[in-house]
DNA sequence: AGAGAATTCGGACAATTGTCCTAATGCTGG
DNA sequence: CCAGCATTAGGACAATTGTCCGAATTCTCT
């Protein structure tokens, strides 16, 4: 097999068990195995462990993007958009439950860590944070208000995500969810004409 | 020294460490070091690790329930507790901008690592929850409605202690509170004879 | 003061960790 | 088919982990 590939195997692999089971819990040999490698192989493609994580990173960072441009690319307005993300709560619900939110919770793990990559994983949310305050931009918020509301947004989804995986419980995750469709229906602003 | 002094120490350390590093990545030695103890010691009084998380567990619902019995002996009304509840944001918002909240980051490294601690972890979410609940109920809410509006509340600053640690940006923290704040005077029913 | 219990110490243990080397294998171009 | 390179396998390494003794120390009670 090409070199290529098996990096991106072992970083497809070590991208799952990362989420699944944290980064420092999970071990070289923990991927290894789930790539069926040799760990001595591991050596030739990843020279220390935080180089795999930062090829975690550098990969969720690409996934994510395309998963907002392809919202973007959708034709729908700001609102359909913003409401995509907040389903992620919904289409995702089964591993936000049993493992939380895969950016919230990397992101505290390495907070604790002290880990030089925490600058890294903290893009993961600008991710968000910026195409959610370009959406509601495009609704009409102006810049300081649309990154406000962009925060907003994504805190409450992360709080929903926590308490998700705390209490493994089905029907809050949905009304919290519904709570936050409500309120973005309210963010539109009332038309000039209608004041 | 007593036997249960020490004990004491150690679980204080362990608390303090397992908040500031996580679970896993605190070891043995790492709480010997700072109680000033040898690890051979540590055997005397804990036979595992999981018997410290244990007692750190026991010991912070023990704290947590007596910062809320205070609340409540304070002798003002719900609104006023449950602001002292946001209001934890921003009294200790320096650790939580370094490590998050004490109780969602420990609910997620033990969901991850599939530890059997984790129902006692989420104790300590049901504690705030149920205060919670029992103060909107208080503010004439019935227990569904205030149960829910209980576990709105808790999601909301999860979620700013997830964002809080992870930005380290104090505006966003104090936006947040505030923001809180306002939502929960909107939350006092209005008066029949004033509708 | 001295016997006996309670507490602490220093170190041993097997297992696992991240890291690294060397030898073997597979593949490709001539 | 064979030389040379890319890829892999297997194992060594020092350090650290949680766990556990047995011997030393400290304390308590008579």
């Amino acid at each position: 097999m090409t070199a290529e590939a098996t990096k991106v195997q072992i970083v497809e692999a070590a991208d799952r068990l990362f989420y699944e089971r944290g980064y420092e819990h999970t071990s070289f040999a923990d991927i290894a195995a789930e790539v069926q490698i040799s760990r001595g192989n591991f050596y030739y493609h990843f020279r220390t462990k935080d180089e795999i994580l930062d090829a975690v990173i550098r990969r969720r960072l690409e996934t994510t993007q395309a998963m907002l441009d392809g919202w973007e690319a959708e034709g729908a307005g700001p609102v359909e958009r913003i409401t995509s993300f907040i389903q992620i709560l919904i289409v995702n619900q089964t591993k936000i439950m049993a493992f939380g939110c895969p950016v919230g919770t990397l992101t505290s793990e390495l907070a604790k860590l002290g880990h030089p990559s925490q600058a890294g994983a903290t893009g993961l949310f600008s991710l968000f944070r910026h195409w959610l305050a370009r959406q509601f931009g495009l609704m009409g918020r102006d810049g300081g208000e649309a990154d406000q509301l962009a925060l907003h947004l994504l805190a409450r989804s992360q709080g929903v995500a926590t308490l998700a995986s705390a209490l493994r419980d089905k029907a809050f995750v949905e009304a919290e969810v519904q709570d936050m469709c409500a309120w973005l229906s309210a963010q539109v602003p009332v038309p000039t004409h209608l004041q």
